[in-house]
DNA sequence: CAGGTATATTCGGATTTCCGAATGTACTAA
DNA sequence: TTAGTACATTCGGAAATCCGAATATACCTG
């Protein structure tokens, strides 16, 4: 994960909001994102898979579900860029209720 | 300047480099930019006519020479997120010297 | 004035990135 | 087994981004 990596992967209004919200929540089923963000599953499922693919996000399969959560390993600069962006993004983006969507 | 502005801004490597460079010089001109980072002059001054526009940096202009710096009002989340990159970008792209090109 | 330097901008094309649509896989439930 | 749900992947085109080359502008010097 280099500093190049983690912008290009925060470029992206999508991709901004997952981790966004993947951090705020810990954890959050593909559904869940698909629901708040309002973005077909295919696009979705093709934006975790490339923050996953960089190591910034990390998955747990459990039956037909799959948790993405921050990836442990992050380095600390990294935690520190998101750490930053949190409160902003949440003014750029504001979503309305602070919970899970509640389909798993 | 928001979250999703700066990230993109931040999400190519010669904008990268020039903005952490100017945030390490406190001021630099063009010329030295080009000299350090081995690019055409024109290329450059496009990605500064970029990151001067978002807001990110600021220009003095002094006879012939444009002097660039980052913008006094940057808010401080983004202060942040520069800061927390800055240690890592220089292990990304070492530059040997850490002096001006000395070309102005 | 003419010539040189520093910087900015424009234009076209090449490359990259993104998305919609369709399909594939795996699991569950009946 | 069949049907349904959750998720992933592929493919082709659209759109955004980036760059090289040429040109433009401003200033300084002689």
């Amino acid at each position: 994960m280099t500093p190049l990596q983690l912008c290009k992967c925060l470029a992206d209004e999508t991709r901004l909001k997952i981790v966004m919200r993947v951090r705020q929540h810990g954890e959050l089923c593909v559904c869940d994102l698909v629901d708040t963000l309002g973005q077909p599953q295919p696009t979705v499922s093709r934006h975790l898979s490339q923050l996953r693919e960089c190591g910034l996000l990390a998955v747990r399969k459990d039956a037909q579900w799959a948790y993405y959560r921050l990836h442990e390993g992050l380095p600390v600069w990294a935690q520190e860029v998101l750490e930053a962006l949190q409160a902003p993004v949440r003014k750029q983006f504001p979503l309305k209720p602070d919970q899970r969507s509640g389909c798993c």
